[in-house]
RNA sequence: GCGCCCGUAGCUCAGUGGAUAGAGCGCUCGCCUCCGGAGCGAGAGGUCGCAGGUUCAAAUCCUGCCGGGCGCGCCA
């Protein structure tokens, strides 16, 4: 992903121009030259593929291009450029200035908090709706994955300038809350639940809180039940730090004058995407794209799971929304195709429904794999998980794994390892900045030193190239994770960002740095290192200490 | 049978077209008069599941196979 504006922008339309140059007219805009920070030191500060990929159009070696690009490289950047070298199969390692490096960090002292943030293209309304567990049981560990993934995708959303509304999805009505309305009531009057009911010790704790469990119609019941959960499932969301804008009900979709699930039929029937089988009403699913077509009223006159599905995702396009992200279980991946095919049916654009599938949670306990069936009662809570790790573990594990790969999260080891979880090193090397920047003096002297540091002009030492570099790769990090929905590589960069400041730290002493400038540079350094990290660790709901 | 996801170090996982494939944990060795040792340095550890193919270049893209997870309902 590439960020508009900034120092790397600069290094990249100069590849471009030079590209450009060299190929004569049409540019270099069909091809993507990399600008990439190479492993290796030896390779030089960026490198970018340019030339291998424009040999061919030129009709020339990659290594002849390279060296003309380099020339023009070397005209067009100036001071900015210590040198360039054409190296193996035609890469360009370029080689910056100190003077570049200074500058660029002036750049990120300039940009203050906002640093790598407003770079949506174009702002949109988007509603994000993640968790979504039914009501019938407290959230499990695996919700923790899903409420941390949904909520920093958001935060990333809204910090690349959207406006985000985090939204839960309540299935309220059907089976399974009947089920569970039954197996209270048969609780609270001692007996066992019904087969395939509830069988957690939980709902034996519902049947003591709700008043006339045992004797009261079990939909009522039920009812109770559900509101009782929701307030316990708010609470744990609010623990792990997630506040959800809308907790919205299905059942809702059902009710009042005109139910929003009887226009949403009549919506597809004036389209012409309905028709009568079997006594029951269809949807023209097949049509677009899913595998057959899908009931839409059962021949019982009971609307299906997919009619409030329908009725849902035209609600939140009424709404407003330019965009609406789902995020669902694996075991949920079967309703994609179904579900994409009817928003397609109600003419929504495409594109504008994006529905993520997270992968499963194994909970791995005294080296088993833990059942986690909500219906046996047989898992391991959410708030039990905060409780032994706590919150910012459990977000910054759950949030360093990509959504669309099964993680085995090992309790023992979690327990054990929690005090050398990666994001307490992340959160020490904030710390750390804290103390250091205290220590020069707080505000009174760090303030002045932002604004003299880009004035610096010593030699810069490695690890101080490295750090400038590591933060002025933070912009495009960002874009990447916020249109990748890859909120996992945000976790990956702070905890490159904070070794990258350690070994800064180890090698090069802040306060009473000797040199006219320096001290002011490292501080200023340090302070721009501290707010990125703390923007990174925000990102991902993590909190960022001064104190540990 | 069909569809989706995954297979990378002992373990948990990054990396999805670039140069000699990385991190954390674990293991071995070294470092506590020095801005916070919740730390630092060095080292061992790899047929990137297997086999073909595309490409100047493949862990990454294509095809087939193997292994694991999930799904394929007038359940939700």
């Amino acid at each position: 992903m590439r960020v508009v504006g900034g120092p790397l922008s600069d290094l990249r339309d100069a590849v471009a121009a030079a590209s450009g140059a060299v190929t004569g007219a049409g540019g270099p805009r069909s091809v993507s030259p990399t600008l990439e920070r190479p492993k290796k030191v030896g390779f030089g500060d960026y490198a970018t593929n340019a030339a291998m990929l424009l040999a061919p159009r030129a009709g020339k070696p990659p290594r002849d291009v390279a060296g003309q690009l380099a020339e023009e490289l070397e005209q067009r950047l100036g001071a900015a450029l210590e040198r360039v070298e054409v190296a193996g199969p035609g890469f360009l390692n370029l080689f910056m200035s100190d003077v570049w490096l200074v500058a660029a960090l002036g750049h990120v002292v300039a940009a203050g908090d906002a640093f790598g943030g407003g770079t949506a293209p174009s702002p949109e309304r988007v509603n994000v709706e993640f968790v979504s567990a039914n009501p019938t049981g407290p959230m499990t560990a695996a919700g923790g994955r899903h409420a941390a993934y949904g909520d920093s995708l958001a935060r990333l959303l809204e910090f690349s300038g959207h406006d985000v509304t985090r939204e839960y999805y309540i299935n309220d009505i059907g089976g399974q809350v009947r089920r569970l309305g039954d197996s209270i009531s048969a609780r609270a009057r001692g007996e066992a639940v019904p087969e395939g009911g509830y069988e957690g010790e939980y709902v034996r704790e519902l049947a003591e809180r709700i008043p006339g469990a045992g004797t009261d119609d079990p939909a009522v019941v039920a009812e109770r039940g559900v509101q009782l959960l929701l307030e316990q499932i708010c609470a744990s969301m609010h623990a792990i730090g997630v506040d959800f804008d809308v907790w919205f009900s299905e059942a809702s979709l059902h009710a009042g004058e005109s139910p929003a699930v009887r226009r949403a039929f009549e919506e597809l029937e004036r389209r012409g995407e309905t028709y009568r089988s079997e006594g029951a009403l269809w949807l023209r699913t097949s049509a677009h794209g899913a595998p057959k077509d899908d009931v839409l009223e059962r021949s019982t006159g009971e609307p299906s799971y997919l009619a409030s599905d329908i009725a849902y995702h035209l609600d939140k396009r009424e709404r407003g929304f330019d965009r609406l992200i789902d995020v669902w279980g694996a075991d949920h991946h079967g309703h994609v195709a179904r579900m994409h095919a009817a928003f397609d049916a109600l003419g929504g654009s495409t594109g504008q429904l994006e529905l993520i599938i997270m992968q499963f949670v194994n909970i791995i306990e005294r080296g088993e794999r833990a059942q986690m069936s909500k219906r046996r009662g047989d898992f391991v809570t959410l708030d039990d998980l905060i409780e032994q790790i706590g919150v910012d573990a459990v977000r910054f594990f759950m949030l360093q794994r990509s959504h669309d790969t099964t993680i085995d999260l090992d309790l023992d080891l979690a327990r054990e390892q929690s005090s050398e979880n990666p994001v307490y090193y992340v959160q020490y090397a904030h710390a750390r900045i804290a103390s250091i920047l205290a220590k020069a003096g707080g505000s009174p002297r760090v303030l002045p030193a932002l604004e003299e540091a880009a004035g610096f002009d010593g030699a810069l030492q490695p690890a101080e190239r490295t750090l400038v570099k590591k933060l002025l790769a933070f912009p495009d990090e960002i874009a990447e994770a916020t249109e990748k929905r890859a909120p996992h590589r945000m976790a990956v960069y702070a905890l490159e960002l904070a070794q990258t400041f350690t070994a800064f730290y180890r090698d090069c002493q802040v306060v009473g740095a000797e040199g006219a400038g320096r001290e002011s540079f490292r501080l200023a350094l340090s302070a721009t290192t501290k707010r990125t990290i703390a923007r990174s660790l925000d990102l991902l709901g993590v909190s960022a200490p001064d104190k540990m």
